[in-house]
DNA sequence: AAACAAACCTGTGCGC
DNA sequence: TGCGCACAGGTTTGTT
């Protein structure tokens, strides 16, 4: 579900509400979502802690604790954080919940149907065993302000396509699904095309497309899908799917071109829209 | 190296 | 109404 507009959203959620809050207690129910280390691991981990920062690189949430551990959370397809009230009935596949001391009480809850989604605590200076695919990620075009000539040489170091390419984490992060096809439309540039020959002209109306969609995205909240999976901390949904302008409109028109309509393909495994006409 | 497929799970929406 | 199938925001692993 979430890719970088939803997780900022979140992340923004937690630095206003959970940051500076100490975790009194922790319950852990489906071990599975602890799986990288155990239920015991994270709830001696968090017991007791302080929560000092909430940050994020890609689709990842990384909570510094002031006990020199760093909490990571991955909502991966269904996975929720929630800040309730303590008490407050569950919803179903809530498998942590830490209880935040200070006023008002309340806990945060990590939900997650599918249980894709992990949550684990660990050792910054062995980050490199614990948590390895950290240091695999790619550029974070919010986070680090990625360039057009960043952006360039990406695109031209290899060929593969497009949409192959902005998806793979390991060479920018953050970028999803939906915000792919936006952004590929919004650049007219089709998803299937070899990226070492996308031109000059083509990678700065892409990097600005990008740059764009995942701004405009988070200053939305996020997009929630006919589903409502996704919420922020607070339970309130995103808007951006207002803005979509390719996915999940296959068979409508094209709000570009206003002629042709919008096509959904497999590409790769993933349901990928396009406007034939305004896409090259 | 790049392109696929499958795997990990549960829920929902659709056609019949 | 009920059933079965397709499909879903992500990532890793293994195979061509």
């Amino acid at each position: 579900m979430p890719e970088l507009p939803e997780v900022e959203t979140v992340r923004r959620g937690l630095a206003a509400q959970v940051v500076g809050r100490r975790i009194e207690r922790v319950e852990v129910g489906r071990e599975r979502v602890v799986r990288r280390t155990s239920r015991q691991a994270l709830i001696d981990g968090l017991t007791g802690a302080t929560v000092v920062a909430a940050g994020r690189r890609g689709k990842y949430l990384l909570c510094p604790l002031d006990t020199g551990d760093e909490l990571m959370v991955h909502l991966r397809m269904s996975g929720r954080l929630l800040v309730a009230a303590a008490g407050q009935e569950r919803p179903p596949h809530t498998h942590v919940v830490m209880h935040l001391a200070g006023l008002p009480a309340q806990e945060l809850w990590f939900v997650d149907p599918r249980t894709f989604g992990e949550v684990v605590v660990f050792d910054p200076a062995h980050v490199a065993e614990q948590v390895p695919e950290l240091a695999r990620l790619g550029v974070d075009p919010i986070a680090d302000g990625m360039t057009r000539a960043q952006f360039a040489a990406l695109v031209r170091a290899r060929s593969r396509q497009i949409k192959a390419l902005l998806l793979d984490q390991h060479v920018i992060t953050g970028i999803g699904n939906i915000y792919c096809d936006e952004s590929l439309h919004l650049a007219g540039v089709r998803h299937d095309r070899a990226s070492d020959r996308v031109t000059p002209r083509e990678i700065t109306k892409l990097h600005a497309a990008i740059m764009e969609v995942l701004s405009e995205a988070i200053e939305s909240g996020g997009s929630t899908l006919a589903d409502t999976q996704y919420v922020g901390v607070d339970g309130v949904a995103g808007w951006f799917q207002l803005h979509h302008r390719v996915y999940d409109r296959a068979g409508q028109r094209c709000l570009s071109c206003s002629k042709g309509n919008i096509v959904r393909v497999d590409f790769g495994g993933r349901g990928t829209h396009f406007c034939p006409r305004c896409q090259k």
